[in-house]
RNA sequence: GGUCCCAUCGACUAGGGGUUAGGUCGUCACUCUUUCACAGUGAAAACACGGGUUCGAAUCCCGUUGGGACCGCCA
């Protein structure tokens, strides 16, 4: 266990600003953040930006808007600053610099004077020969005098990692239990690249020391570069911090979750009007439940905060399964807060052509069209109903429905009834249903299907009384006119 | 190919020496409903295989097979 800090559990968020916020990355900050709050820790945001040919503008604020959609927030980061700060890696370079001048001191780094070139010649061969692609330290035994040299000269250079031969470097994973690996397979790491920015595993070591980070929890992407992460923090004399691989997140084929599959951005669903407190239930249940034999599916962040533990996240890769998480979006459509499932649903109702200047009749409308709805953007597709002007009947079967002789007289007698009416509510509208019914005889489907189809121009849909309501007296009886 | 990781219904998973192997999604059937949906009831559906250890293995060990990740001057 790492003590300092007086025991204070501190963890990371730490993603690249590449774009969009991937699913798999959502689950490694919603992980991070129920793990620091359930310890009553700290959650840290920390931008990876060391590759500087990868920069996308506005990332980082698209990021940092996502998660706090979601409801995860951080105790120190870009925003609200800290005491470890900077929070973006390319305003660290000092500290890398200094690192790496220590590892180069200690003999466990040296420089290294390959073009990609020529480092790209190397792999080829490598390849071609059936060989494991890896660098092969021939830079590893330059002379003092030779490095001098070519520094001289003004050549290109990077630091690289001088992995000690002939040892086996062991840890123990919070979730996957004791790892070993021979250090001869693994690479001598570049550190330090030729343009002065730090590679992944020397700044993420150096932050993460710096920073007085306690556990790394990230995806199982990772595993195979930790020890050369823990050769970094033996050769500086740092302690490791605990580590946590979670697994990953899987396309239908079992393969890593990946844009070419289907939506992967985070965006993306919220876009679709999947809520978010769907998404953060969803996720955290990709790889993680509460165990001992708990059924309960449902639970708020506060419930999650309370419930996670390490111990319970899966060892094995999870399916993102699109059918259960619109499963359990409509359950919390279904079950949401009438007025603030409103305010949410308006946006897509605008979008459908609705005016929403009345939010009391769009709330009546979204009560009646919820329960189908596996996310707002279902919305449109369930209410065309109400802006149907022209009945047009997608099949024949349909039409000859709605031209029946029994259904004329259906049309004629419910009009006569609701012309006599001020206004349309359901109870009225019942009335005058069966009003039809006693005076024609006739009952059921013979009845009731042919005005469904010539108020709504579909067979099926919700309660035809509060559709009627809804569409109004003047409406109804204008739809119902157009067929006798 | 090398290294590492993983393995319970189609999917997410509970169970971790003795269970009729449980739940959820999906699928199917029935009930309710003057429609569809909702709701309710029920069904089909899994311990990858082979060896051990043990009185007893889904559970522990080994191997096989299968799957995945990683092998960049990306993170």
């Amino acid at each position: 266990m790492n003590n300092n800090n007086n025991g204070e559990v501190r963890v990371r968020f730490a993603p690249s600003p590449t774009g969009f916020v991937h699913i798999g990355s959502l689950r490694t900050a919603l992980f991070n953040y129920l793990f620091a709050k359930h310890s009553g820790g700290k959650n840290i945001l920390r931008i990876e930006d060391t590759d500087q040919t990868r920069k996308v503008e506005g990332a980082v604020e698209n990021l940092i808007r996502v998660m706090g959609k979601l409801g995860i927030e951080f105790d120190e980061g870009p925003v609200q600053g800290g005491d470890f700060g900077p929070y973006y890696q390319s305003q660290r370079l000092d500290f890398y610099k200094k690192y790496c001048d220590e590892l180069l001191a200690k003999g466990s780094a040296y420089y290294a004077f390959e073009t990609s070139h020529e480092l790209d010649e190397m792999r080829k061969l490598q390849q071609l020969e059936g060989r494991q692609t890896m660098y092969d330290r021939r830079a590893r035994d330059l002379s003092e005098d030779e490095v001098q040299e070519n520094l001289k000269k003004g050549l290109p250079y990077v630091i690289r990692l001088k992995v000690p031969l002939n040892e086996e470097i062991r840890f123990n994973d919070l979730i996957k239990g004791t790892i070993r690996i021979e250090t001869n397979i693994i690479d001598d790491q570049i550190l330090l690249k030729s343009d002065g920015f730090p590679t992944y595993h020397l700044a993420n070591v150096v932050d993460d020391h710096l920073m007085k980070i306690t556990h790394i929890i990230r995806g199982e992407e990772w595993v195979t570069s930790v020890p050369k992460h823990i050769i970094i923090y033996n050769a500086l004399g740092w302690e490791v911090p605990e580590m946590a691989h979670v697994p990953l997140i899987l396309n239908s084929d079992k393969s890593k979750l990946s844009k070419r599959q289907g939506d992967v951005a985070v965006e993306d669903f919220l876009q679709k009007g999947y809520l978010k407190e769907t998404l953060t239930n969803f996720i955290a249940f990709l790889g993680w439940n509460p165990g001992e034999g708990e059924e309960q599916e449902f639970f708020s962040m506060e419930e999650l905060i309370k419930k996670f533990t390490l111990e319970k996240v899966q060892s094995s890769g999870a399916v993102f399964n699109v059918d259960k998480l619109n499963w359990m979006n409509n359950e919390y459509i279904k079950n949401y807060d009438p007025d603030k499932l409103t305010e949410l649903a308006l946006p897509y109702f605008s979008k459908a052509g609705i005016e929403i200047s009345n939010t009391e009749r769009i709330k009546k409308i979204l009560s009646l069209v919820r329960v189908y709805l596996n996310k707002l953007e279902d919305i449109p597709d369930n209410i065309s109903f109400l802006e149907r002007k022209e009945i047009e009947p997608d099949n024949d079967n349909l039409k000859e429905i709605l031209n029946s002789e029994s259904s004329k007289k259906v049309f004629e007698k419910l009009s006569e009834k609701i012309s006599l009416l001020d206004e349309l509510n359901p109870e009225n509208y019942k009335t005058a249903v069966s009003e039809v019914q006693k005076d024609t005889g006739l009952k059921g489907k013979e009845l009731f299907k042919p005005i469904r189809i010539a108020l709504t121009g579909s067979e099926n849909g919700p309660e035809l009384p509060l559709i009627a309501e809804i569409l109004g007296k003047d409406k109804v009886l204008d739809l119902l006119k157009r067929w006798f």
